[in-house]
DNA sequence: ACCTTTCTCTGGAATCATTCTAAATTATTG
DNA sequence: CAATAATTTAGAATGATTCCAGAGAAAGGT
């Protein structure tokens, strides 16, 4: 499962990565990683922030996530321009995205593969594969 | 092939999807189909206009990319946030994105499949499946 | 060719998400 | 508890994209 011990485990798991508990960022975690998965813009987390009387500024939440995906709690998820997702799930997996709404689902489990992956060019390799199944309104 | 008649066709082509021919759009499209495909952002796409003495504005740039990806004549492809590109291969395919440079390449052929799609969720249908090779390099 | 209508183009302002900056605050360590 | 280093912050700055309203160009008669 995702998150064994959703809150007290916070203060260690921001130290075991190197990032010091502040007060924003274990209100953050809170709201990222205290319940399901979920897929978050930073304005988004802000207003949630805001909503839970935590005082974060727009610039910390920028901050914050960014940190977060760089030592991979977070990850980053990109369907639209202009915009960007953060994913609380990191495990290896794929994603819905509905054109009308914005929404970003996950794809489950491994319920999807790749045949023929091609070879990675010359003097690079694979760092991620990303599929997107874009959906639209049956009508 | 994908380009069979570069440069001449363009006024019928613009004509049988319900644009008007106009100077700028001709320009453009000779820009983005005249060689081989390409991926294109629409500040590099007014540079070659400028480049190439043909005097449109950004905002047209704007504007006729994303005419030409209404009408099917181009596709966009977000990769990265903050910035979109189009590509003027609109055939089935997928791409190779390069982490450090940016660059966006395609993925040959049909090269690569998937197995086992999850159904479209309810009232909705698949619009688009896009596979995005994210490769760094080796070292 | 000449109107008339309807698109299209344009520069510049406006918007939106994101990043930067430099100063103030807070955590950590000795 | 001081000293150091990391973090937060408001607000400015940036960068891509969109909006706007007026000027310009194409289309379809006549």
């Amino acid at each position: 499962m995702a998150n064994p011990r959703p809150y007290s485990g916070l203060i260690e798991r921001l130290k075991a990565v190197g990032l010091r508990p502040t007060r924003q960022r274990l209100a953050l975690a809170r709201l990222l990683f205290g319940s399901g998965n979920r897929h978050v813009s930073a304005e988004q987390l802000h207003g949630e922030a805001g909503a839970a009387k935590v005082r974060v500024s727009l610039a910390t939440v920028y901050n914050t996530l960014h940190q977060f995906t760089a030592v991979g709690l977070l990850r980053e998820v990109v369907v639209e321009p202009g915009r960007s997702y953060f994913d609380t799930n990191v495990e290896d997996h794929h994603h819905f995205y509905f054109e009308e709404t914005g929404r970003i689902e996950d794809i489950p489990g491994h319920a999807l593969r790749v045949l023929d992956l091609p070879e990675a060019p010359a003097g690079t390799r694979v760092a991620r594969v990303d599929i997107v199944v874009r959906v639209a309104e049956e009508n």
